[in-house]
DNA sequence: TTAGGCCGTCCTATCAGAAGGTAGGGCCAT
DNA sequence: ATGGCCCTACCTTCTGATAGGACGGCCTAA
């Protein structure tokens, strides 16, 4: 559903959300990305006419991916905590191993003021997305029994996830992958009924 | 001490910090800064020479009006519970009125890596003053019997600054200030002994 | 008192390079 | 022969930065 794009433009994107990761929305250039590709901008151009082109196509790859995997957690077999449990280690995992050192659209969420529109449409998109299945994995949990919390699942998503993005900010600001995981294993443990 | 600035000067470190809590270190430019003070690229050139200077030169404001009021708190007057409240509180009202909608340092720390080493030395310093300040308001509060956790003062502050910056990622990532209040409330309760 | 020099501030003018983007052509597989 | 892909060659505007001069305030020496 999401394969419209030719390998190379599909490399692009990757390429696009890998350094946007790192320096944000204004920290990258379609010659940076040339670069290294080997590539020239001008064939940027021909699959992205202009940058927020590419960064939209960048958030909804990511968006698309989280779909997918949420997805594939849906089907029954996993329950809620394991979930939410699936959710912070793929995230710790890509910390440590620098793959993915930070969420896309962490990063532009705090530059959102000064994005291009529809960008920033793009990235309170991703932040819907997320709380809406983490509300649904949350009120899951609490009506299998195994999560217990105060206020709605609603409420306690929100809380969820401004911990996983303090996290993620924390592991970087202090230097130190292991900092993600030490924040918010109390996090869960919490949840826990 | 830390007025060895003129007028001018600091009118632009504000006004600097105050585009950079909006867009981050590469969402700015000498030439919007001209514009808004009506005065040319190279008069700021003078008062700092490069860019990285006068980036440099807002975050160590920004660490010495913290240092200040924490300076302020410490005179033993304000208890712990307090000290942690008014820190909330300050922000809260912050981002409620667009004044300071997100924390300079914060931002910063979010393109850490595409930074220039030196500014991205200062963003680190930043942290570091403030959990520095928050373990000890931590274990003066559990000293003073009105504060309880698990764990040392050191983690707890580390997980405290983590759902700060959090709660102002999701104020802003949401477009509601209100988010932020409502994330940390709870948190500041599971604090109260 | 005032002439001289100096310093801080801000200016005009200019620069090199990077930014995002366009026009148009060649190549290759269908 | 058409369409997709990538290229060379540009263009414009912005970006951070420099050189050098104008102006005013301030201190000092005569």
């Amino acid at each position: 559903m999401n394969r419209q794009y030719s390998d190379t433009a599909g490399k692009l994107v990757a390429g696009a959300a890998d350094l946007i990761m790192r320096g944000g929305y204004n920290g990258f250039s379609y010659a940076d990305l040339a670069e290294r590709f080997a590539i020239r901008k001008a064939s940027i151009h021909h699959h992205f006419p202009s940058k927020t082109d590419l960064v939209i196509a960048a958030i909804d790859q990511a968006r698309a991916a989280t779909r997918a995997q949420v997805a594939q957690l849906q089907d029954g077999t996993v329950d809620a905590m394991d979930q939410l449990l699936r959710y912070t280690g793929f995230w710790q995992s890509c910390i440590t191993d620098q793959s993915m050192p930070f969420c896309l659209a962490g990063v532009l969420a705090a530059e959102l003021p000064s994005l291009p529109p529809d960008v920033a449409a793009a990235v309170r998109g991703h932040f819907s997305d997320l709380a809406g299945w983490m509300k649904q994995v949350l009120a899951q949990g609490r009506a299998q029994g195994t999560m217990r919390f105060a206020g709605t699942p609603g409420e306690e998503a929100e809380r969820f996830i401004a911990a996983v993005y303090g996290a993620m900010l924390a592991a970087r600001a202090f230097d130190d992958p292991a900092r993600f995981g030490a924040i918010l294993a109390p996090c869960v443990d919490r949840l826990r009924a």
